[in-house]
DNA sequence: CCTGATCGTCCATTATGCGGACTGTTGCTG
DNA sequence: CAGCAACAGTCCGCATAATGGACGATCAGG
């Protein structure tokens, strides 16, 4: 089906967003995708030079490059960036909150971090770094992402989930259905010390104007003797952000039909070429 | 050197970004890239089962997909988001000179178009998409990126420059070594209806801390009889603006120099798994 | 209903990517 | 500072995985 060297590549492109900043070594990623160095290496090379991953040559410390950005960023249609549309409620959240924000991108059966801000608390929770992927599942937006998929496609992705999460505490693959049902009711989901066992979270799903979740909005703080009280404080500020963002989207979108009114759709051949050798 | 595979793929990926939001039917691609048919199709579908790609299966258009976003997003460190930080920038510019603001980023020998704000003058000049790809040299933000690379580098880079913009008129081929080095001087660039007959453009580039130049910020206006006149007032308020966004990047790289100071080297495992089968 | 365009799939061939084995480099340790 | 261990990078023969010619399916227009 796939086509094995870009199998690979996505794969190590995936790792290497995961590791952020920080960066994975060479024997890293062979361990971690189960591959022999040299072809990991050569891998690496090529994408490097698309500029897609890029390299310390210091600590030889290998990162996604600032192609992998440019990708990005010539991807999303005016308007549609997620990470821009959020920046507001973000800033709202950590302002009123003083409670670290963290905004996450659905990707197929996992979420991804996508922005993070700290509120003015003095102890900062820092569960999770921009490019960390986990689960669906793992986390109270992951939770509210899956409540906001129709029935039978979350349950068969709940089905699907319980290899990945191998790796994390029983007691959090048996809450997984429980808390989606109850998210589903209450629109919001709460992750009681289950990722982290000091960090109470609260989330809330992002979704496109067909209802299909692209994205989560959370707010992680310490769990203590008043964060029972603050959960539901929380959920009203996510809710209330939720309401704002699926709105924006769903106006960029009416703007954007209306200039199409209905494009041409045969489309002779552009001539502008990139220029890749 | 490369590997075959991962060379195509990209340079899928990059026609693809060229064609935004108008998308591409396969022949389209398998011209563009000189390839059979049957393998450009079965790289689309491995890039498609990867989320990279999709496809719209009623009209057989090829996009980017969803995951080129969120690879982007996840690739770029909190705070040094080109098209985050450069917002305020074009809405100030837009509301300012009524024309259109045009945000470029530089992706190796090209520029890529990674955001576009439309002034209130009722004219609209649209000459690029986002995600639109064209050659270093062609635009005025792109004629002040190359006079923003130290001289020896731009003149190698201004050479193998000739042939990918060999579909250019020669006048704009003639014209690049003079502009270059007039921008050196003033800081901004300027394209007098070289790339579209009617439009005259104003640019400048962004660079960051290391003086690299990332990106462009330029203006488009119509060719009428003030327009020699307000060349000038564009410049400025673009050199206001480049001021501001570079100076925004240098904070954020000291903020971060500063939380990270001596980070560990060696960096044991990570745990935490992307599940990409 | 035929013609001409495109999209998608099959499968034999072979070029392409794979990985075992080697060399070079870095940094720890006694 | 010699000696070892762990890692980065390169070479090249082999076989596997990607290639592309050929076929069938689908759709639009005349």
């Amino acid at each position: 089906m796939g086509v094995q060297t870009i199998d690979r590549a996505v794969a190590i492109l995936h790792w290497l967003g995961n590791s952020g900043e920080q960066g994975m070594r060479l024997v890293e990623l062979q361990r971690a995708l189960g591959l022999k160095r040299p072809t990991v290496h050569r891998i690496l090379s090529s994408l490097m030079e698309h500029g897609l991953v890029s390299n310390d040559s210091r600590t030889h410390l290998y990162r996604l490059g600032w192609e992998a950005a440019v990708l990005g960023w010539s991807s999303v249609p005016v308007g549609f960036d997620l990470r821009e549309t959020a920046q507001g409620a973000m800033s709202r959240l950590a302002e009123e909150t003083g409670a670290t924000v963290v905004l996450c991108a659905c990707s197929r059966r996992e979420t991804v971090c996508i922005d993070r801000k700290a509120g003015s608390y003095p102890i900062k929770v820092f569960t999770v770094e921009v490019g960390t992927r986990r689960p669906l599942g793992v986390g109270a937006g992951s939770i509210a992402a899956l409540a906001a998929l129709p029935e039978e496609e979350a349950d068969a992705v709940i089905k699907g989930l319980m290899e990945p999460l191998q790796s994390y505490p029983e007691a959090l693959r048996r809450s997984i259905v429980p808390s989606v049902r109850l998210a589903r009711k209450t629109g919001f989901a709460v992750s009681d010390g289950l990722v982290l066992p000091t960090v109470i979270g609260v989330g809330v799903a992002l979704r496109d104007p067909r209802g299909v979740p692209i994205g989560t909005l959370g707010i992680a703080s310490f769990k203590d003797s008043a964060s029972d009280k603050r959960i539901s404080d929380y959920a009203q500020l996510l809710l209330r952000e939720q309401a704002k963002i699926e709105r924006a989207f769903r106006d960029k979108m009416m703007a954007r039909a209306k200039t199409q009114a209905l494009a041409p759709r045969p489309a002779a051949l552009r001539h502008a070429a990139p220029a890749n050798r």
